[in-house]
Parts: C-alpha cells; structure tokens; sequence
DNA sequence: GTATTATAGTTTCCTTTGCAACTACTTGTC
DNA sequence: GACAAGTAGTTGCAAAGGAAACTATAATAC
C-alpha cells in the first residue's frame, strides 16, 4: 500500500530532499571529522576556524564575523576560539578603530597545523567528493548550493 | 594580488565546495529550527525523529536504525528517545524476536504533532527551496546529493 | 551444551554549544 | 557634551551529544 502524496506531505518531493540534504552533510561532516581527529588530533571545529582564516584576505577576522561564517552563536565562537587560542592556533588582536571589536588571527603554528589537516582533507574529499562526482557535476552542485545560501 | 592554487589549498575547488555544503546545510538547518520552535515548540531533533518515523513503512523504527537515520550515536539516541518518550511523542516497544532490540513508535500524539510541523516546514521549504531552485534544479540537485551519500 | 565472541541498548562522564544576562564601547539625538 | 539606543564580545547556566564502559541477549565454535 503506498501512501498518495497529498495524504503523506512528509513524502513531499522537497521534504525528500532537504532530508538528503541533512544527512548528507552529517554524514560526510562524521567521516571527515574523524579522520581530522585521528590523523591531526584536531577537533573539526577547530579546522573549520582555521581554515576560515586561511580563506579570509590578511588572516584574521573579526569575532562576529567568524560566528557567522561558521554559523555558531557568538557566545560559543568566543568559546571556541578561547580553546584555540589556549593551544597557541590562533591569537586575539585589538581593532584600533573599535576597542569593542577582536580580531581573531591565525599563529604560525596555526598555519601548520591546517597545512596538515589541508592534506587530510583533500585526501577525503578526492576519495568523496572527487570519487562520487566528476568535474562538472561539482561544478553543478557548487551553483546550485550557492543560490541556496544566499540570505534575504 | 590572488593566491596560486597550487600554493592556497584551501582555495581547492572541493575546498570551497565541501564549505559552501557545510555553511549552506547550517544556515537552513538553523533557520528551519528557529521556525519549529518558535511554531510549533518541536525542537528540531525531536522533529527529525518523527520524520523517520512517518518515513518508515509501519511508524517504527529498531534504535539502531533510528541512530543511524539521524547520523547521532546510539547513546546520544537512547536519551532523545527518552524526552520524546517523556513527552509522549513516541513510545518504546518490545521486540519479541530479538529481546535486546526496542523499537521505537510514534503515538497518535506524535503524528499530530508531527502534522503541525510539517506545515511549517513546508511552508519554509517553499521559501527557501522552492523560491531559490526550480523543480528541474531541485531534481538534479537531489541526484548529486544522492551519488554523495551512498556509503561502500 | 558450554564457552567465546558479537550485538543492542543504556548509562556515566565529560565536552561543546546556545540562550540570555551582562559589560564595555560607540553612534545618534538633542 | 550628555543621554539614549544600539552593537561587540564575554560569561553563567543549562541542555544536548559523543566516547567508552557496562548489561543483557544472541550467535558461533567446539
């Protein structure tokens, strides 16, 4: 007996694929992270920070701009990088301009520690990403997340 | 002055890919579970155990499966069962095959709260997914995600 | 049949995170 | 310039989740 779709909205064609979506990352967010975990000994929060730093123009970002680019309440991302900061990855610098304001910066030994990770990762996307979609579909995928994420 | 590729791997294609995932999947996540709770008082892992449960051919599911469906650790899983359970939700049954195995069911109070849900979810995923991406985009875009989370 | 090994779920302990209250600073208004 | 309102970051508190130890049951080996 199937169910009609009108009865079932939880069989509705876009409640199937946000559901995709959900697990899909989770699943590929469990894998990598614990591959991060066991060869570098970094948490994947940690990695995402980093590599937001890596990504940002002169290494460094603002405290609020890290909650958002991570998407994490700005009371766990003063957390988060406390931690970071208390295993010498990164270090808080003041804003001249805004003595409210704290940038968040990446340290030498930082910048190390991502090179690793960087390998580990790329390591798991080849094998992931790489292995289960060609050249153009990731280009496809890519287009199609961006016009998801852009906010309004 | 932009960064060789060769030299940034974190500007890596998959790089940026696998972030624009991370960081689309959050910020969805994120919103659709501020409009649960804020509508419907569904927390939004209570929401997603429901979901598998409506999903599910006969409304039940072995914890297992349960954990594994919403990628949490059988611990993790065991204790939001719990508060579902508390909350009458969902209930525990016996498996009289297997006595170690539970399985867990959603109650004529879980499927109408279930239904209260839904419609806010729908009616988000119609904001959201159905503004952004036309039903040929949503279609492709649910077969790379499915190519992605196929596990081997 | 008994001993060993494997599996399902629970529990304990600990870490991480969000929310909301709070402090410090800045911006706008008069 | 003084007061109000807004903004940046931190902190207290409580909830949620993972890892690993544990209990009970089942499957396998002999």
């Amino acid at each position: 007996m199937s169910i009609s779709a009108s009865a079932c909205p939880s069989g509705d064609e876009k409640v199937v694929l946000f559901g995709l979506m959900l697990e899909t990352n989770a699943r590929l967010t469990k894998e990598l992270g614990a591959a991060l975990e066991s060869s570098c000994q970094l948490p994947f929060a940690w990695f995402e920070v980093l590599l937001q730093l890596r990504q940002s123009p002169d290494g460094r970002l603002k405290m609020s701009q890290m909650a958002d680019a991570i998407v994490h309440s700005t009371g766990g991302t003063t957390r988060l990088v406390d931690r970071l900061e208390e295993a010498s990855l990164v270090r808080r610098e003041n804003c001249p301009s805004d003595r409210r304001s704290v940038f968040v910066a990446i340290t030498d030994e930082g910048n190390s520690k991502l090179d690793g990770a960087l390998g580990v990762h790329l390591e798991y996307l080849n094998e992931n990403l790489g292995a289960r979609l060609d050249t153009s579909e990731r280009e496809v995928l890519a287009g199609l997340l961006s016009k998801l994420n852009v906010s309004r």
